[in-house]
DNA sequence: TTAGGGTTAG
């Protein structure tokens, strides 16, 4: 399955093969996990209610700490400590209530006990103890590792009515939105509607949400929000901040100020949330000055500006060139203790080097570097791309090295950039490396690794392996860049590869709806000179039109000398047809061919009989040509069909000589 | 009683 290239295998597991990875177990990478603890924390918020504190809380009400109460108290905390917590569970079984269970549900999956968490939902399924919160619940936690296995307790909910319960359509809806899913979770959201959802307002957002780091999401977002009336939800606060986050990532700025017009209008107050995406709007131009009155006017309100909005606002005055107040900004986010890893350097860093500032963007990556900064090595691929940019290969090979001992674990960004500028240092062996190291950590290569090789191997004209490894990026299902597959295409021809051309030719004109005329005369050259005429007779069919007059020519001439006999009448109607004028010679060539292969008389007889309808005849010595040869054709017939062809002629001469009294007659 | 919001480098 996986294309080796340069001795090595890119490999490419599985992007979103989630069966292999997680469906019998749990265990988690590091990452993950502290994406779920993160989640976790944000969600306290809504676990107290079930959480013993809260029973604790809420008992004395009625019954100051009954015995039934206590009971189910110790039991939820034996559950949750216990080593075997499935037989702890049995024992406890009939003490629990469903909201208990649901209790210790959660509570696994804040601590990310996963596997205990699906045991225990299995056995409350399996002894009918089971809520809308569980479902709901489960479908979170689990949904954040794991998304198929998700969707697959939500379709395994038997109930019609359950599995149109609001919060678990948002459960499962929010999921899919976090994994990237938008698509599937559209979808999804229709047929729950067809099915009776009646959605409510959070329902709304976490569609919204999906929108807010897809590209041109703007439009699909605001036909949703279109929606709302029919289904007579109002907008609230937290929907305005999610319109406005995606008006910022959309470069929307005038309409992010309208939804903020609108929100006062509505009596909402603006939170921090909402001033930082109006903010974030106005760094797609540097537009510092409405970031400096804004800033005014939060402050005027008593919003504390924080990080996010302290760094947001870095970026408007990065974007909008202000370096010098930029470097001024980073010293306050510094003594705020705001700059305590990378990003707001990476930042600045970034924008001066784009700026052709690389020198000051150089000093503060060694100012960072020297105060002791938490970098996880994107500042040095910031710096290495810097470099490339400013094609210091050397520096920018002195730092890639540097940064492969630094760092040990590099993510594909990092190896990107390290493998860039490995191949415009032309350094064959550390690519080399870097493919390896690729392949140990199993990192799958991405469109821009495939990208950087192919360029890299064409540079060092090994055609042949560029062309290999632009296959393996087809077949794993890249975009194909025209302007890189017709560099390729250029040099496989002219190394007479012609066959892996027209490979890498189809491969881009099968997954691109137009790509350049210029290609197709290109492919078409080549293919002539690799006397391959029954391809070049399918490019010229299909693209006649964009070829120009002097190619099809030279194709008509090369296939009429040397193209399959059977086709060459087929290849002169199309040629015809795309409004080509045939010349005599091919015609002669054709005719002469036929002639030397008595066997092919119809389609001698074809071809004659076809020409004058299209107002071509045959030259003096073709026609004395075939009346030599004419017993091989039946002479009657022969002399029949030229005589047409003599009528033709005359038919053209005086059509030629005489136009002007045509029209008066 | 369960669900939803902002910034970020390559």
């Amino acid at each position: 399955m996986e294309t080796p290239v340069l001795g090595l295998e890119l490999r490419c597991p599985h992007l979103f093969n989630t069966h292999s990875c997680c469906s019998s177990s749990f265990s988690l990478p590091a990452v993950s996990v502290r994406i779920l603890t993160a989640a976790a924390t944000t969600t306290t918020a809504y676990t107290v209610v079930e959480s013993p504190a809260t029973v604790a809380e809420e008992a004395p009400r009625s019954k100051r700490h009954s015995n039934s109460y206590l009971a189910r108290k110790s039991a939820i905390s034996e559950v949750q400590r216990s080593p075997d917590f499935l037989s702890s569970l049995q024992r406890l079984a009939r003490v629990l209530k469903v909201q208990d269970l649901n209790v210790i549900l959660r509570d696994f999956g804040i601590s990310g006990r996963w596997q205990d968490l699906i045991q225990l939902f299995d056995w409350m399924q399996k002894h009918g103890k089971i809520s809308v919160s569980t479902y709901s619940s489960c479908i979170k936690f689990v949904g954040a590792k794991n998304f198929s296995k998700a969707l697959e307790i939500y379709q395994s909910i038997p109930d019609e009515s359950t599995k149109i319960n609001v919060y678990i359509c948002n459960s499962i809806l929010s999921c899919l939105v976090k994994n990237g899913k938008l698509d599937s979770c559209i979808k999804l959201f229709d047929q729950m509607k067809r099915d009776g959802l009646k959605p409510d307002v959070v329902t709304y957002n976490t569609l919204l949400a999906g929108f807010i780091k897809v590209k041109n999401g703007y439009p699909k977002a605001m036909e949703l929000v279109g929606e709302l009336p029919h289904n007579g939800i109002q907008m609230d606060s937290v929907m305005y901040g999610t319109v406005l986050a995606i008006c910022a990532s959309n470069g929307r700025c005038e309409e992010a100020e309208n939804f903020i017009q609108q929100m006062k209008v509505e009596g909402h107050s603006l939170n921090i949330y909402h001033y930082s995406s109006l903010l974030n709007s106005y760094s797609w131009k540097g537009d510092y000055k409405k970031a400096d009155d804004l800033m005014t006017e939060m402050k005027s309100i008593r919003l504390v500006p924080n990080k996010v909005m302290m760094t947001t606002l870095l970026k408007v005055y990065i974007k909008g060139g202000l370096f010098d107040r930029s470097r001024e900004l980073l010293s306050e986010l510094e003594s705020a203790g705001y700059a305590e890893n990378e990003m707001p350097y990476c930042m600045l860093m970034d924008g001066l080097s784009k700026a052709g500032k690389l020198d000051e963007a150089k000093s503060i990556f060694d100012d960072m570097k020297g105060k002791g900064v938490k970098s996880d090595g994107y500042a040095n691929s910031i710096m290495i791309s810097a470099l490339c940019r400013s094609k210091r290969f050397e520096e920018a090979k002195q730092l890639s090295r540097d940064s492969e001992t630094t760092y040990e674990n590099c993510d594909l960004v990092m190896l990107n950039t390290m493998l860039c500028a490995y191949c415009r240092a032309g350094e064959m062996e550390s690519v080399m490396r870097m493919m390896k190291k690729m392949d140990e950590q199993a990192i799958s290569p991405d469109y821009n690794t495939f990208h950087i090789l192919i360029k890299y191997f064409i540079k060092e004209k090994l055609h042949l392996l560029a062309y290999q490894t632009i296959l393996d990026m087809h077949s794993k299902g890249h975009r194909l860049e025209e302007e890189l597959c017709s560099s390729l295409i250029y040099h496989l021809g002219k190394n007479r590869a012609q066959l892996e051309a027209f490979s890498v030719y189809n491969m881009l004109r099968y997954s691109k709806r137009t790509i350049c005329r210029e290609l197709h005369e290109k492919i078409l050259h080549i293919l002539i000179q690799g006397n391959l005429l029954r391809d070049a007779y399918v490019v010229v069919k299909d693209n006649a039109k964009m070829i120009s007059q002097p190619t099809l020519k030279k194709f008509g001439r090369a296939f009429m000398i040397s193209g399959n006999i059977n086709l060459v009448n087929d290849v002169l109607k199309v040629l015809h047809g795309s409004g080509h004028k045939i010349d005599q010679v091919q015609f002669e060539i054709a005719i002469s061919r036929y002639i030397s292969q008595p066997d092919k008389k119809e389609l001698l007889l074809q071809l004659l009989q076809w020409m004058p309808g299209q107002g071509y005849v045959v030259d003096s010595s073709t026609r004395n040509l075939i009346l030599k040869n004419s017993h091989l054709f039946g002479r009657l017939l022969i002399a029949e069909i030229l005589s047409k062809h003599h009528i033709g002629s005359r038919t053209i001469i005086k059509s030629r000589s005489e136009p002007k009294f045509r029209g008066k007659r």
